[in-house]
DNA sequence: CTTGACTCCGTACCATGGTACGGAATCCAT
DNA sequence: ATGGATTCCGTACCATGGTACGGAGTCAAG
C-alpha cells in the first residue's frame, strides 16, 4: 500500500471524523464504513479493529456528503460505484447531486430573504400586528 | 364572532390545507390545532366535529411556516405568540430560524464546493482512477 | 497482574413527522 | 330505513438518523 497506515481505534476515528463511537458502528451496520477484520494474534481470540486513514476519509465524506443534505442511502449509492468503476455515471451522479444542491440552496435562500424582511419590519415599528406572525396567516 | 363560519368537515379542512386527514389529525394531537365540539344535538351521542375558516388558516399557517424550516414545536410556539401578541420573542424566534438557515446554507455551499470541484477534476480527463470514487475510495 | 479504560456486539430505545388500521358511530342520499 | 361513505378514536407502525445499555473481552499502565 502506498497509503500511511496510521491506525486507530475505533474512538480515534470516531474523534477524527467528529462523531460518536456508536455512530461510527451505525455507519458500519448500514454499510457505508467497512469493518476491519480484528487485530492478528494481539489477543486470545483476535484483538481490536483498526482504522487507518481511508477510513477516515470515508467517514469525512460521509459527513460532508451528508451536511450537503444527502440521505445516507444516497451516500451509500456513491460509495458504491466504487464497484463499477463507473466514471460516466460517477459524473451523472455528481451532476444531479449538484443541482439538487442548488436548488436546495435557492430555496433555503429565498426562505431567509423572506424571513429577514419580516424580522426588519416586525423591529421598525411596535404598533400594530407583527407582520412575522400575519406574514404566515394567508 | 365576526368571522364567516363555512363549516366543513375534518375532510374538508384536510383538503382546504393540502394535508390528508391523518394529518389533521396529528397536528391536532400535537396541539397545533384545535379539536372543536362534535356538533350540538345532531345524533344521539353527538354529531361530527365542524371546522371553520379559523381552523383553515391555521392549518395554512402551519404549512406555511414548515415550508419556512420551522419545525412543527417552533410552530407551536409561533401559533402561541398569536394569542400572546409577544412580538420580542416572535423576532427572537425570527433570528434564531435565520440563523440555522445561515449554518444549512453555508454547509450546502461548503457541499456543493467539494463536489463541483471533484466532477471537474473527474471531466478534465478519462485517464487514471475517477477522483470522485477516488476521494472516498483510499 | 490488577485495575480501569476502551472495544465488541446485540438489542432496545429516542425524536421527528407522519401514515395505516380497525371497529363503532354517524351522516347523507336514495 | 338502509347502505355506503365519513368520522372518531386509540393504537400501531413507518423511515430516518442516530443514541444508550449491558455484559463480556481486551488493552495498556502502574
Amino acid at each position: 500500500m502506498t497509503t500511511t497506515n496510521a491506525a486507530t481505534t475505533i474512538a480515534g476515528l470516531a474523534k477524527a471524523g467528529g462523531v460518536g463511537v456508536e455512530t461510527v458502528r451505525y455507519y458500519q451496520r448500514r454499510g457505508l464504513l467497512e469493518t476491519p477484520q480484528r487485530g492478528e494474534g494481539l489477543g486470545l481470540s483476535g484483538g481490536v479493529r483498526r482504522y487507518g486513514d481511508e477510513a477516515v476519509r470515508r467517514l469525512r465524506f460521509i459527513r460532508s456528503a451528508q451536511a450537503a443534505g444527502f440521505t445516507l442511502e444516497q451516500i451509500g449509492e456513491l460509495l458504491a460505484l466504487d464497484a463499477g468503476e463507473d466514471r460516466v455515471r460517477a459524473r451523472e451522479l455528481a451532476r444531479e447531486r449538484i443541482a439538487d444542491l442548488d436548488r436546495k440552496i435557492e430555496e433555503l435562500q429565498a426562505a431567509r430573504a423572506g424571513l429577514s424582511r419580516l424580522l426588519h419590519t416586525c423591529s421598525a415599528d411596535d404598533h400594530g400586528p407583527c407582520p412575522i406572525i400575519a406574514a404566515f396567516e394567508t
